[in-house]
DNA sequence: AGGAATAGGTCAATCATATTGACGTATTCC
DNA sequence: GGAATACGTCAATATGATTGACCTATTCCT
């Protein structure tokens, strides 16, 4: 009865730890999130305009990779960004069968237009708490994420 | 045509942790997601787990305010936590429109399952970076939390 | 040449996540 | 005694993502 969770100093650190990632993520997407709305896209139209400007010339399963859900999810939105002029595909001249993705020039502009608020975010709290803290952030991060299949593409970026 | 993002090499520094961001979280979220699963509960549920265990007698809108949802989003795995026995509820005795939320020994137990995972993920990357790092990473997760109306309940914790 | 494998696209069914809007009950505030 | 608050729930809708099945085009392999 009346269940509270009992823990040692450490432990309630860690706890606080994981309720930050929760915070956090939501507070990092909130902006580019309204934004999308008024281009009348999603989070994961985000994604994708993300990778694919950053990583041009992926191709379909690559990006499906890299976002880790089925092609049956991606298919949707990618298609409705194709229909909107924000990315074009290219067969690769080597094996037809693979599609190149790149963003149009109006992709690239709302790309940078969803990646900005983001940006500002960040630069924001370097400034506040030093470039010492976050290079230290960063390095944490790159170990959550080195399990992460796609991980392997952040090298260039 | 082609269209990359061009960028200086502090921008694409900051690209960088945007991607990171979104791997992170995927990362820390999979393994708690996989148990959930054998539950037949989801994320909502461990979540809902989770703040009532480390802020037990946490009234329903006290956690609506931290999880950012609308009643009607709470409403049904609420329920199904209290019909699977995991949370319970007594009204306040000064307001008896309020209904205090708690764990019960179950729903404790639950909780420390999902949470278990978590922190043994945070404690390898602790015991590869150390803790400098870790201290760095929380002071910045914090500032991004600041915005978010739940963080207020953070130092409790 | 011909079959197997790969890359990609799409349809259907299903499930979970969350929203807005409306409505009802119990309690408390004034 | 009426207004406001806390909570619960029904309905409709949209979004996100899954599994499973099936299709075309291309390439690989023997």
């Amino acid at each position: 009865m009346l269940n509270r969770v009992t823990a040692s100093d450490h432990e309630h650190a860690l706890y606080k730890k994981i309720a930050l990632f929760f915070f956090a993520y939501r507070s990092f997407n909130e902006k580019p999130d309204m934004i999308a709305e008024k281009y009348d896209i999603q989070r994961v139209h985000h994604r994708i305009l993300f990778f694919v400007g950053h990583f041009p010339g992926l191709s379909v399963n690559e990006l499906l990779a890299i976002l880790e859900v089925t092609k049956q999810a991606l298919n949707a939105p990618l298609r409705q960004l194709k229909e909107k002029g924000c990315i074009m595909t290219d067969a690769d001249p080597r094996d037809k069968r693979v599609k190149r993705l790149f963003l149009t020039d109006s992709g690239s502009q709302l790309l940078q237009k969803l990646t900005k608020v983001q940006m500002e975010q960040l630069q924001a709290i370097i400034d506040k708490v030093g470039d010492a803290h976050i290079d230290a952030w960063t390095k944490v991060m790159e170990e959550f994420a080195i399990e992460r299949p796609g991980s392997k593409y952040l090298d260039s970026l």
